[in-house]
DNA sequence: AAATATTTTTAGGCTGACCTAAAAATTATA
DNA sequence: TATAATTTTTAGGTCAGCCTAAAAATATTT
């Protein structure tokens, strides 16, 4: 059984280890922590013993499978409760983050389980993030930011990649969410922003934005 | 700013007060929260400094109107969720206590503000405990368990006392709830057991279950 | 009202999650 | 490759929330 703080650190290595696949060093871990390296140490000794992560010092920590599963299970609490928040309660995309960062702490198999089956056993969170599944089975799409595409493009916007509120507010007011219709219109090489059609409207965005919204590959 | 565990215990407090109408001693707040009078004291200093208990030394503690205010908050998150979870989740009357005593500390007033009215802005829980409003506002309906009354009464059952499991389990077993229809039939001076008439199903039941059916004075 | 019993508080300790400052190990640079 | 810079760990301390044991206050009994 995993604290509240342990799980949030476990969460955390998931993400920082790119879903387990390479090593997360101290300092990058207390830098998404908010808190400072000796802590992490502390922490990760913690996380070790309970074979969540193995961990050779001053080399980084890697999740364990045992950990990936355990991580895995809070992402699905996230991306479900996150789900819950925009489609039931009518929650602005750039709301749900904070809401859903206590609700995936929520310790109940049950609840879970019934939350999956009320919103119909959706596949993607509202940014277009997989859910795990009640096995902590992930299924990646393999994607590509549209700046990466060429003139001509179109297709289906899948997911979005940053999750900062700014971003996620200036997506929702020009309509870029996942399933929204894309065309890739013009490219300017200078600044590398773009002309797109999205939701048959004509949009300018910048490299940064471009960046930032994703399509299944 | 309260913690979860100041929480806890301020909750309590207000329940053994009598929603805040009398004070409450060290010791019985202990048997209350499963911990011992010494970490009470402890306690009770803090919140005594967070200005939502007022506390002599030996002479028990009181909620303050602020205290009250905050405990109602909780209150009226549990009693919500509650409400959701059996609603909306399916969950079955005695299953729903202990995941609701995790979701009422989460903290978020757009949270709270969306699920009542996802909820249609229900007046009372599952239980048929009333749900306060958003200014802490409790309406509280006189009422009588079923023992006091005598045979022929005719009404509906407004709600049930006791929140332990196994009494759920049975009252909803007989199918007594709030808003069922019932009639008292027979009363047996001896054990003082009664024979009622519950959704049309006539059903003896003993003085302890009658004493935890309560309907509108 | 004195003695006894009960309740409550104080004193001092523990653990989890943090901190700062200093030491140790690794990595980069001259 | 020796020295400097960086990263990580260790050592020791704080605070919240708990504990036990002992002291103090209150309540009860005779």
């Amino acid at each position: 059984m995993l604290s509240l703080t342990e799980e949030n650190y476990l969460k955390a290595i998931y993400h920082l280890s790119d879903d387990g696949s390479k090593s997360v060093l101290t300092n990058d871990l207390a830098a998404a922590m908010n808190t400072k390296a000796a802590s992490v140490t502390d922490m990760i000794k913690k996380l070790s013993a309970k074979t969540v992560i193995s961990y050779e010092k001053y080399y980084g920590v890697n999740v364990t499978s045992k950990g990936k599963n355990e991580a895995l299970m809070v992402i699905r609490k996230h991306r479900l409760w996150e789900t819950f928040l925009v489609e039931k309660l009518g929650f602005s995309w750039d709301e749900v983050h904070e809401v859903a960062e206590q609700l995936e702490h929520i310790n109940s198999t049950r609840l879970i389980e019934k939350l999956d089956e009320f919103l119909g056993f959706p596949k993607v969170d509202p940014h277009g993030d997989p859910i795990p599944d009640n096995k902590g089975k992930l299924k990646i799409m393999p994607m590509v930011a549209i700046d990466q595409l060429n003139i001509g493009y179109q297709g289906k916007i899948a997911a979005v990649k940053d999750s900062d509120s700014q971003l996620l507010k200036y997506l929702d007011k020009i309509g870029a969410k996942p399933g929204t219709k894309l065309k890739i219109l013009n490219k300017e090489a200078y600044d590398e922003s773009m002309e797109v059609l999205i939701n048959d409207h004509r949009i300018f965005i910048s490299k940064e934005v471009s960046q930032n919204i994703l399509v299944v590959e």
